[in-house]
DNA sequence: GTTGTAACAGACCGACTGGTCTGATACAAG
DNA sequence: CTTGTATCAGACCAGTCGGTCTGTTACAAC
């Protein structure tokens, strides 16, 4: 075989990640994100056939890394506690603790962006985002049924989704303030909610 | 006077920002703007200077709109109740009970389309939006700061915008899942939270 | 060394972009 | 009826866009 072209690869969908996130995908041009990664024309569509295959590429290694970090988080909150309710504070706690940190690392959301342009969504961009957002809510779900088996009048799937939709929300009130500090504190928002729920 | 030209610059605010919350603002051309309001080149550049222009106007109309809903629902919850708690319920119920209209109206949210992209935000697009979020922001605390005058490690301003946090964050899960029906069970869940907050 | 091919480089192309410019038209004031 | 101007129409322009094409280079197999 000749040359290896993943770092390449990777580079590219590096750059494009960043660009993307930061300006939206329309925003994005080709010669940018082939400026940005040191790459080529020649060398960009070597790799992916359109801009809408790099989308669907950096949708894809995005939300698998998503959720793997959900099921770091899902695995730790297991492990630290025998209690149900506890199970699901230490939880939505490991991403308070690691907020600042994800928002020094990315200015917004990739989904965000990506979810932005619908024609884009119809081109059939966000069928990995639809497999994420079901991992968080049946991950988080099982969580709480554990904590309220009975819950009065309460929809737990709704109550799950809640945490996905405080990040992207969050993410959005980072952006139109300037102050990424928001993301913990909406996120410890969250879990003081959720600990009201779980302790009545 | 010669002709009156509101009414056009009302058109093309109105086909620009069915376009823009659909696609993003990037992805929306002028050229598509002026067909869908049945405009021309020489009408939309004597109303607005440039691209950007457009963009600031469309903000500053969405907020000013979004801010006096908002104030209309403060009234109305204050006048319904004369328990602290009950108007925050009252008022969060306003929302989650127009919520399909709202989403049938449209598909997202102006401001995430605009926050999307920030380059644009750097040209000075955002000020309005930091407006409206602050005004969201203290009329909710205030109504949460009567009911829970003395909060035991809470933040009653991070409180107040998971609200906001909650209706964007929800507009994105209703665009990833293609089920406008999200806003309203989140807007519902969000509600209990806070009922599970206040009646501990 | 020859050869085959994945990997890369960059000139080039038509389509479209935001924006300009010239002119036509409606309407109120005198 | 003339005239001034806000309003509008659309041909036109330079630059950028995603994408193509031709060619070169590195490396493994033989």
């Amino acid at each position: 075989m000749p040359r290896n072209g993943a770092p390449t690869r990777e580079r590219i969908l590096d750059a494009a990640e960043r660009l993307v996130i930061d300006n939206g995908y329309a925003a994005t041009s080709l010669d940018r994100v082939i400026a940005e990664s040191h790459s080529s024309k020649g060398s960009f569509f070597h790799h992916f056939a359109s801009k809408d295959e790099l989308a669907r590429a950096l949708v894809e290694r995005y939300a698998a890394a998503d959720i793997a970090h959900l099921e770091t988080a899902l695995a730790e909150a297991n492990a630290a506690s025998d209690d149900a309710a506890e199970r699901v504070l230490r939880f939505v706690r490991s991403f308070e603790d690691t907020a600042d940190e994800l928002m020094s690392a990315q200015s917004s959301c990739l989904y965000v962006s990506v979810l932005t342009e619908r024609e884009l969504v119809e081109r059939g961009t966000s069928g990995q985002v639809t497999n994420a957002i079901v991992a968080w809510r049946e991950g988080l779900t099982g969580l709480l049924q554990a904590a309220l088996p009975d819950p009065p009048g309460l929809d737990l799937h709704d109550v799950a989704d809640h945490l996905f939709v405080t990040f992207e929300g969050a993410f959005i009130l980072c952006r139109a303030t300037g102050d990424p500090s928001h993301m913990r504190r909406q996120l410890r928002a969250v879990r003081q909610l959720y600990q009201a729920l779980l302790s009545r």
